[in-house]
DNA sequence: ATAAAATATACGAATATTCATATATATGGA
DNA sequence: TCCATATATATGAATATTCGTATATTTTAT
């Protein structure tokens, strides 16, 4: 993971949005992401693939949903640099947050061994 | 200082070479980084004047030469960013160094306050 | 005052990125 | 099997970014 393709994946607010929320609620599916950051759902996928190919980010499909989480594998110190940046600014995910948690029917977590 | 902002200056080449350059020496000038990076002057000013528009560095003028430095007044977890990106890639900037370490006539540096 | 060195900026061309829309694929239920 | 839901991808258009070149500005030395 060199620096840059690392800043390159962070330059651009949907993406940062849906990294920095994954890291706050460990797991997100593409319609949670898409209700939280109120955008049209091919835009959030195509972010998506984009932080998954990077190996930003991995998914797990559990039935209909696709989930993402981060990749444990990242280097320390990209993980420090989410996590900093996520607590440092409430602020910035607010709204999107406000948006998650109002969100109805979300679908339920099942743990991947039993599914 | 937004993280979307931030972020967008690190994602070129130049302007993260330049950056965690600076943040390894404390100050640099432009030629010294033109023959760091063995880039054109053009290409080395025109970024470093998108990093100072966005408050990322100050400069300060001595003489013929201008030095750049981080701006102090950058939040603490994007000092934080910084430092722990320079000390987790030092693979990254090791050609960089070289090319500065091995760069004769090196301009010195005087205190601003007798300048 | 003139020249040389260091730096900054303007400009159009080239390149990269992002987007909306349409459509394809996969899953679960009737 | 057929349909609805969730997700992924392809495509061309729109937008943003980066680049090299030319030139302007500032400073120092002669």
């Amino acid at each position: 993971m060199s620096p840059l393709q690392f800043y390159k994946c962070l330059a651009d607010d949907t993406r940062l949005r849906c990294m920095l929320l994954i890291v706050h609620e460990q797991e997100l599916c593409v319609c949670e992401l898409t209700e939280a950051l109120q955008e049209i759902q091919p835009k959030i996928s195509r972010h998506l693939a984009q932080l998954r190919k990077c190996n930003l980010l991995i998914d797990r499909r559990q039935g209909q949903w696709v989930f993402y989480r981060v990749n444990s594998a990242l280097p320390d110190w990209a993980k420090k640099v989410l996590i900093e940046t996520l607590e440092a600014n409430p602020i910035f995910l607010k709204q999107n947050l406000k948006q998650l948690n109002q969100m109805g029917d979300r679908p339920e977590r099942v743990k991947s061994c039993c599914s």
